[in-house]
DNA sequence: GGTAATTATATTGTGTGCAATCTAATTGAT
DNA sequence: ATCAATTAGATTGCACACAATATAATTACC
């Protein structure tokens, strides 16, 4: 029987898997670092967007615009499933508060705790940890980035 | 309060992100093809180790080195808290079985059933059928495959 | 203004992923 | 040979991730 009929299905040969397996690995890497922070990966990226909104506020108003749970979910490309356990997680731990809106009962607003606003702090330098952990510089980072998200945008292109 | 005190910290900018979110894609993208053959994503990884196995029979001997438990660990880079759930399904679905070896009774073998060798048949469109959903060339992929190997081994590597 | 369609979120069930712990079998040092 | 260390898997518990479904509030249309 030949060798290599179907070279293709060859774990070694597959971008797939080597995605899939970085993006694991990535997340193992973050645990220590969010663990000193009580956080999970999927956690952090929320209050990522979360910290985020905070710089956000239009001026002359009274502050920050309210993240909900659908900006949540669109920012993270995750779906209520996900995200709403997620929050409640976080809730519990409180590092944030949900609210259903007063303007619209259907829309479910999250506002960081003043101990979720502190972690952002002690949080400031993880960017920097990992990126020395991969090893990768600042520019080849970015342009692995720019190339990864024009995949992301052929992936989740409705036409798909 | 200034804007953007903390532009490491936004969702747009971290490579990480990229990498977790075109893994969750990438999954998605599989998911109608490999539901037609009964699979999941990981399952169909532990098939591509079985299936590729199938291949490595030393000449003059009589078939394929077994495959165990720690070769498909190590092999996926997953732990036995995935891995001894996800033969069990599989095992259920029919697709292999798995038994104690005689030599050293630690080990578990590993083996492909007529129905999952079978198989290897109606996936082996799969792969360039992906390729082509994510509109990546062969050449493309390869670089940008072994790039993201070289980051695999920064952060799989022991003094990490 | 009443009803159908849409929208925002929640829930349920299944399948990973992984840390931590456990058990049984084998190996190694004395 | 014996007992400690190592090794291979399994188990438990928790946290995603997502398909499918459900529910309640709002909007659109006539």
């Amino acid at each position: 029987m030949a060798e290599d009929q179907y070279p293709q299905l060859h774990l070694d040969n597959q971008l797939c898997f080597s995605v899939y397996t970085l993006s694991r690995l990535i997340t193992q890497a973050y645990q220590p670092m969010l663990q000193a922070l009580g956080l999970t990966y999927p956690q952090y990226l929320v209050m990522l967007v979360l910290w985020q909104a905070l710089e956000k506020g239009r001026p002359a108003t009274q502050g920050a615009l309210p993240v909900t749970v659908k900006f949540l979910c669109e920012q993270l490309q995750l779906d209520t499933g996900t995200v709403t356990p997620l929050l409640k997680r976080m809730e519990s731990n409180g590092l944030l508060v949900r609210r259903r809106s007063a303007k619209d009962e259907r829309v479910v607003e999250v506002d960081l705790t003043d101990s979720g606003k502190t972690l952002r702090e002690q949080a400031k330098h993880i960017p920097a940890d990992i990126l020395c952990q991969t090893g990768v510089d600042v520019e080849q980072g970015k342009a692995l980035r720019d190339e990864l998200k024009g995949l992301i945008r052929q992936l989740a292109a409705p036409g798909s």
